[in-house]
DNA sequence: ATGACACCATACGCCACAGTATGGAAAACA
DNA sequence: TGTTTTCCATACTGTGGCGTATGGTGTCAT
């Protein structure tokens, strides 16, 4: 979010020469805004007010760019899996928690929508595969925790993130209720109910 | 499917010509394998081998082709969506029949499935919406069928859909089991146990 | 101060595709 | 048979992005 200075000198925080950390985060931000296709060199410098010459002397071409674009949001996306959801130890808050906080952290999830668009992409794809992977385990193994057969719960897992996937979808089109309105929370009720087996003091 | 002849002579099935009809059918099928963005007048032109002159006779610019291409493919699925699923009787086997249908239609799925890589672009949204709010109408108008209130039909109709479309990403990104093996059924089958009410004669 | 190095601007060549202009061949028509 | 119409090939311009080459400017160490 802030701005990470060149490291070397005294960190003025006001860049007085870019890295190759913001140009990494730059292209973060477009694949968020615009997708991963509008990721190209010059509209990319001229956003930033500068020219491609910077571009060149960080990195050798547009392919290594995004190599490390989508490495670093992998890393912030796995990062976020651990602490924010792991520290939970209801496995059904947890889950609650997982739907929940698709409102929240806005960023990762417009970046997450947009790799997904962009599925197909050689770079883009192994990076889809593995968040996904890593996300349906985290599912399944709430579920497990709650009781349920293993094969069950694998398909639960599933199942429930084809329900997020689905909504991002949704969401690509215009098609979702405004989030935070009352029509998004009975939605958003519906597929707890629907999808997460009821605790202990519920019927 | 087959060639469309010219219309005016004797249609000799071996296409002496090309029609607009036929760069569409062509733009359609390119969409299915690499997506929208794919559909450029120059390599879609030596695919079919020839050259972008014909284009420019039947199509005044890119734009229009792919309106045509677009107008064309959901007035199939309108009519798919009325045929297929519109002539069972039992709302639930219309459900059970909507999820196994996946399978099939291979086309019309990839399709979709490109269209919906492609949210976004301005042709294509419109599209996407309609199509989209047609299948969820006759999701939930199933459901309600089978005794749910309306608000309740509605969400579980849009969360239907939105396993639908999950299950689309997924496949996308090639994790889903394949189709037609007994994992693929199971998972199936699980889905079908979650989302569909059971039947008079089931437990 | 002076050289070295980090960072950026500018200008260039290349390629792919959009769209235009124009001519040509073959079929349809008169 | 001659003419018109239909359909396509070829050649052209224009645009936008990739990657390179090279020169310039500031900031460090010595």
């Amino acid at each position: 979010m802030t701005v990470k200075a060149t490291a070397k000198v005294a960190p003025k925080n006001e860049r007085a020469t870019l890295s190759a950390a913001d140009w990494e985060q730059a292209a973060v931000e477009l694949i968020a805004e615009k997708g991963v296709q509008a990721v190209a060199i010059e509209p990319l410098a001229r956003r930033m007010g500068i020219t491609k010459g910077s571009f060149y002397w960080h990195f050798p071409n547009r392919e290594s760019l995004l190599e490390q674009a989508l490495h670093r949001w992998e890393e912030h996306d796995a990062r976020n899996l651990s602490t924010s959801l792991g520290e939970i130890d209801q496995p059904r808050d947890r889950l609650i928690s997982f739907f929940r906080r698709v409102g929240k952290e806005k960023l990762t999830h417009e970046v997450y929508s947009s790799l997904c668009a962009a599925a197909g992409h050689p770079q883009v794809e192994p990076v889809l595969e593995r968040v996904a992977n890593r996300r349906m385990a985290h599912l399944s193994a709430a579920f497990r925790e709650m009781g349920m057969p293993e094969a069950q719960a694998n398909s639960q897992g599933r199942l429930t993130y084809s329900v997020y996937l689905g909504f991002l979808q949704l969401q690509r089109q215009h098609q979702t209720p405004s989030l935070s309105s009352e029509e998004f929370d009975a939605y958003i009720e519906h597929v707890i109910a629907t999808l997460i087996p009821p605790g202990p003091g519920e019927q």
